[in-house]
DNA sequence: GGTGAAATCCAATTCTA
DNA sequence: TAGAATTGGATTTCACC
């Protein structure tokens, strides 16, 4: 099993504060019905477990100066170089995610820069040198929205049917 | 000026509080050299402006259960009905991400779900008939990394160089 | 797993400058 | 805008269940 099961209140913890990190503790013990060092405890375990990986501000990027948003799909002259190219995609701060794919490229990134020309620039002078064979690039000019994936809520009932055992 | 002005003070919190959300406000305060009311003001400053749109735990797809990250180039029969689509598409809790990008494809999404057999199902029971002509999809295997954007320094010997105005 | 109390610390407001 | 002071809460730990 590749995740562990959470019962219905870590579903419940995790879906109060998923959205709102700064939400006291204590009012989400208030709606779950248990005491504040409960709630500490779970999220703590949710964090040791690897299911809550960290927590963060959301900064609108225009408003930071970044226009553009573009994802960028490469083909690398040697694919199996992929991982050195990696780690360099990762020290360019305009680089802000970067996914294995399968069939059409060997990698796909999306970047941000400040504008149209910065991006050109960005692909030429950053990008190209790392040893792309040739890119194909999709420029967004709206982000229509965004927004999180929901915590499944498992019933009781039903982790019951699915055989949950004691000994977990 | 599609963004507002932000003082070395404003770029520090931002740095600070944009990969912790829980960090109290007071340690950021001691790190700016500032009291902890000048830093909660512009906090709410910062939100007010809209720079700050929210907070937010990051929970592990995979630990919840979506071992499949997809994005989707989508096309329209009708592109004239995007702004419909774009409804629809919100209700999908699958649905994470959804931009209108330039050439190719009328809209780019990011999905995730459960497994390859779940996003099969999810494009033809959920998205095929929302009235797309075709679509493209792209999986990913594996993230290679995600990170922030960096919140650019502005020094303010450069803001003056720029011909900072008093009166702002 | 959970509780409740204690000690410490923080958030948020108000007032002053 | 910043600082100081206040106060009501929140966080965290720990002994106990």
């Amino acid at each position: 099993m590749t995740y562990h099961e959470l019962d219905e209140m870590d579903q419940k913890i995790l879906n109060l504060i998923a959205d709102n990190a700064r939400i006291p503790f204590l009012e989400v013990a208030r709606e779950c019905g248990v005491s504040g060092a409960a709630i500490h405890q779970r999220v703590q375990k949710l964090i040791n477990l690897g299911i809550i990986k960290g927590s963060e501000f959301i900064i609108d990027p225009e408003k930071i100066g970044y226009e553009t948003c573009a994802y960028i799909g490469i083909y690398l002259n040697s694919p199996s170089n992929h991982q050195a190219v990696v780690e360099e995609l990762q020290k360019i701060p305009e680089v802000v995610e970067c996914y294995y794919t399968t069939g059409e490229y060997d990698l796909f990134i999306k970047v941000y820069a400040r504008n149209n020309h910065d991006l050109l620039n960005l692909i030429h002078e950053k990008l190209q040198p790392l040893g792309l064979a040739r890119s194909e690039t999709l420029v967004s000019f709206k982000q229509a929205f965004r927004k999180r994936l929901p915590v499944p809520i498992t019933k009781k009932e039903e982790k019951e049917e699915k055989g949950e055992e004691k000994e977990n």
